[in-house]
This record gives structure tokens, sequence and C-alpha cells, in this order.
DNA sequence: TTGTAAGCGTTATCAA
DNA sequence: TTGATAACGCTTACAA
């Protein structure tokens, strides 16, 4: 028979910090998991065993046997951009005080991939998760269902969807700043858009520019559209395009900062005056609107705020202290000095 | 006694497939582990009940029985700037190839969050860990040599370190680049670093101007340093400091391009020309660089050719193919527009 | 306060 | 090709 235990023991178990403190694994269970309910001198030992083992609990183990992982779990479209980064930061921030543990996936904006990292994140034993918007598979929800995995749904509002969400009205704050755009005077207003396939934040925030077009009796569908990647190249070239038709736009209202950037660098690039020719709005007001030139007006999203209370909430349900709910956060307009009066 | 079965079972184990398909659960686990070893009419039989059940494996029990996860772990210092984002793009690209599932974390430049970090993606079971710089806790090191989890520094190089790393030599780096501000007759040149405190990439940095000054004959010291956070705005607010100096810096090195974005944009508030008047370097190239104006010129770094070969090199350790490497990568000035001639 | 021992859901070793 | 069954490392009644 061979050695069970050979001579250098890469692992400690709790068994062998037991041993070593010759006591059994469930009072060093106790130990670390309920340290009040062992008394203080065998507690003394037990650590002391720990620490000279430098033992670290098995999280499987750990988490097969108390059906529990402590692990919360985000799944972010992008981590490029910094877009979720502020939110997600205060995410954590929330949960690392509460001792939870978040793991954090991205799907690149593919409901498929997310449908995976979903499906990843809940065999990896996530006791609850972020999500960013509304769309994605039936299948997607079916499993959180079926699981019965506390979620949350940031970055939208939408009052009919079944399910907990904390975020914002992306369409009426899109229609807001719009009405803004025309209160000045423009008429020829397009839009650079992010792809709105499985975007609903992207899809509402077009419709709620021409929902504000519509209130004034413009016709809607003859706002150009120009949809596009995700990148400040993407950007630029959308709005080239769209400068090139005649007559001209004199605003492009774009579905986020990032494209925003790019139509103010092709803007510059083709020698026109922001805002005095052609005014331009963003959406999110991430640190890139302060850096660019001029800076950019856009809509304030309100990250930190979301990030934090989707981690109480999270935590709440698990806890089984909330059922869920739904909270309708402002998205106000951040005016900086992209949006002028129309030209004459 | 109560039922083990209730009426509504939420999550299916591998017993309820192993039932309903009228197999044992070791063929089932053959047939989602090696299919081959398993008879068309079972499999099909197998796979089916999988599906109706909808059964996904529990990673804990998974990674319990079998010791290893096919999972990889990265602790990035940061998610916001997207510095990292290209680099962890690429790495995750590669490892989902091979079907492993990438874990991040962030520490925010703090060594004992990122001690923790690695702690916590241990006891997960990360079957190897990429980290960037290889300034680090000594307890951070032992755990990985105690536990034998390959691992791999990146974004920093040195053949001295006793540990495998994918990177470039920031202090060279840093030294050619102000070898041509001095070249351009620049002689006032201040820097702008990011903290350097648990950071080696930023000091080794400071340390590259610092040797190009002194092999032209000139001191080091004399050279104005400003050690400020990591952000846009602390950026402009060194900058705004430097410039109050007399005689002013002609050219103002900055550790990172986020630091030389908020930098520009001070120059901007101030009223001076870029390159005219002073002179502005940074480092990385990441996409601001272009968003800024005038874009700017920087060190360039392979962020995605770091992040493959990383991933290539923790497979191949993983695997016993390897027993890791040193890899020097180039990071070659990329020329833009915000170093010119020093002013008359 | 402490110990015993029965799981938790897989994988993997043997036999059949 | 398939099935028993012993780990894997931990938590948690229940007993002492």
């Amino acid at each position: 028979m061979t050695s069970r235990r050979p001579q250098s023991k890469p692992v400690p178990t709790l068994e062998d910090v037991a041993e070593r403190a010759r006591v059994s694994t469930a009072t060093v269970s106790r130990c670390l998991n309920a340290p009040q309910r062992v008394s203080a001198v065998t507690r003394a030992r037990v650590m002391a065993a720990v620490q000279e083992l430098g033992y670290a609990p098995n999280f499987g183990a750990q988490a097969l046997a108390a059906r529990r992982t402590n692990t919360f779990g985000a799944i972010i479209p992008t981590m490029e951009n910094a877009i979720f980064a502020r939110g997600l930061q205060a995410f954590q921030e929330v949960l690392t005080d509460e001792g939870v543990t978040l793991l954090v996936a991205s799907s690149g904006y593919r409901p498929a991939a997310e449908e995976e990292q979903i499906r990843s994140l809940i065999a990896r034993g996530a006791d609850a998760l972020l999500l960013i918007g509304h769309d994605r598979t039936a299948e997607s929800y079916a499993m959180l269902e079926r699981r019965q995995i506390p979620h949350v749904v940031t970055w939208a509002f939408d009052p009919d969807a079944p399910r907990s969400s904390i975020g914002f009205d992306n369409r009426a704050a899109m229609a807001t700043l719009t009405a803004e755009v025309l209160d000045r005077g423009h008429r020829r207003i397009a839009f650079i858009s992010a792809m709105t396939n499985g975007n609903d934040r992207a899809r509402l925030r077009v419709e709620g520019a021409r929902s504000a077009l519509a209130a004034r009796g413009l016709d809607p569908a003859a706002m150009p559209l120009e949809e596009t990647e995700y990148s400040f190249h993407h950007g630029a070239a959308a709005f080239d395009r769209l400068m090139r038709q005649t007559p001209r736009p004199t605003a492009v209202l774009c579905g986020n900062d990032v494209l925003a950037a790019g139509a103010l660098r092709q803007a510059r690039e083709m020698g026109l005056d922001v805002p005095g020719e052609v005014s331009i709005t963003g959406f999110d007001d991430i640190e890139l609107c302060e850096i660019v030139t001029p800076a950019l007006t856009t809509v304030h999203v309100p990250h930190r705020e979301m990030g934090r209370r989707a981690a109480r909430l999270l935590l709440d349900m698990r806890g089984g202290d909330s059922a869920g709910e739904r909270v309708r956060l402002e998205a106000p307009i951040k005016w900086r000095d992209t949006l002028g009066p129309a030209p004459a």
C-alpha cells in the first residue's frame, strides 16, 4: 500500500489542519465559518495550524457542501471603452464589503455568447447575476428561472418586463435630448446608432429620437440613420457618410459617447466647426466626454448608483429579504459644448 | 421520512439524467466527457435526457472530482481606461478556442488586494494565472509556488526574475523615447508618472527617462517629476503644476497615455500650443491616442501579441509541454503629432 | 464545546 | 460497452 501522505504535500486540506491542531475537521470548519462557536484556546490552536500549513479552503468542495458560493456574476457586453467599468466598480465595492466575490464575463454584444456565459456562471454556482439590458435569448431567461437565480437587469428600465431592473428610460432620455436639439432650431437631424440587434438600449435611444420628432409633427422616417459598430473609427466613418448628404444635417445625435467622439474627430477632419456648423451629442457620460474637444454634450447615466443599488438588491434577493423590484433612475442631460443653435 | 425528490426538482443532477436514460451515472459522465467511449444508441438516449432535463454539470463537483477546472485567471490592475482590455481580449480568444474559461479580477493597483485575488482564484481552482508586472507581495509568489500554479507575468520583461514573463523592456522603451526628445533639442524635460509604489512598469519608465538623461551627461535628478494617480484629471493637474515652474519645461513625458491626455487637455486650457510651445508624449498606445488632438506620440505596446503568447504559454505549461519562458517583445515609438522640436 | 458521520455531484478505477 | 463504487474536500445535523 502506498502512503496516502507523501513527504511534500503541496495542497493542505481541512483534514491536515485538523490533524495538526489535534481536533476534528468539523471543529476546523467551525473555526473558519463560525469562530464564536469554538472555544478561544481551540480556536487559537486551529488558526495557528491554518497559518503554518498555508491552508485555503477548496472552493469546489466548499460550494458542493454548502450549496452556496458567495459569488455573484456580472455579464457585460464589452470591457472596452470602459463603458461599464464605473458601474461595475461600484457594484463590486458593495459586494466586497459583504464578502462576496464578483466574476465578470463579457459577451461581445452577442446574445448567443451571453447565453453561454450565463450557463457557465450558473454552473460555477453564481448565487446571483447582474445583467445589462433586457434583450437576450429565451433560453437565457429559462435557465435563470429554472435555477431560481436572483438576477437584475441594469441600464434599462421597462416596467412591463417580468423581472427586476435598476435602470433608466433610454427612450425618454433620448427624446428629451432630441427635444432640446429641436428647440435650438435644428430640423435636419441625423442619428448614428450602435447595432440595435440584441441591444435594447441602442434601439430605444433611436426610438426616443424618433418619438421626439413625431411629437413636433416631423417625419421620424425622414431622419437619416447610420447603424454601425461600437468604435471610435466606426463613429467617424458614419459621420462622414452622413455629412456627404445634401442638404447636410445640422445636428448629429449619437447613440453613445464613443461614436460621438468619432463623429467629433471626423468633423474636425472635415474642417467643420462644432457646434457652429454642426452639433453633435452623445449618450452615457463616460470620461471620454471631457477628453474630447469641444467637450461633449451628452446624457448622464447614473453609473455608480446603478451599480450600488443592483448589488444591494441582489444581496437582499439572495437572502430572501426581497422578491425583487423595479427602480427607475434619472438620466438627465449633461450640458457641455457640442450642442449649439442651428446654423442660419 | 421526507421525499428526497420533491415534485419540482429545480436542478437536475447526473443521477437524474442517468435514471431517465436508464443507465448508470458513469455512463452519463462518459457521454459528456468521452462520447466515443459510449455506443451510439446509448449516447443518443443519454443526450436526449440531458436535453429534456436541461442538465448542466455542477462545476464544484466536477472540479472536486476531476482536479482540474479548465479555468484560467487573470488579475489586472484596473478595468478602467481599457488599458488592459485589448491584451486580455486576445488572451481570452486563444483560451476560448481551447475550451478554457477566463476569470478576470482587478486589484485597483493594490498589492494586498491582488494577493487576496490570487488566493481567491487559486481556491476556485484556476489552472493557471496571468499577471501584470513583477511587483507583488512575497506571499503572493509563495502561494503560486506552493500550489505549483503555472503563471506568467506580462507588461514587463526582467531577465533576472525567477518566473515566466512575456513583455517588453519598459525602461529601455522610455529611454529610447527620451533620447528622441533630447535629439529634438529639448533640455527642460519633465515627467508625469503614475504612482510607482507596487508598480514596476511605472517605476522603470521613470528610470528609463533618467538613464537617457544621464547618458547625455545631464543630471537625472534635475528632472521635475510629478507622481500622481491614474486618471485624466490627475494628469491635467500634474501638468498644470509643472507648467507653473520657471523656466517652463519644453517637453513633458508621461508614464502613460491617460496622463498624457490629461496633460494635453490642460495645455489647451492654458492656451499652450502642442507641440509648438510644449511637447507631450505618452506610453501604451491605447485608442485614446487617436482621439485626442493633436494625436499623441507614444510608445506602442504589443497588446494583442502579449495576450496571445501568454495564453499559449500558460496552456503549454499546464499541459507539461513547457517549463516556462521569458520573451522580450518590441515596444517601438509610435510617431504622431505631439512631439516637436524644442521652441527657440 | 467538540466529534462522528452523512451527504454534496462529479470523475475514475475496476470488474463484469 | 457498461455498471458499482470509492474517492474528492468540505459543511452540517446530530450525538456526546
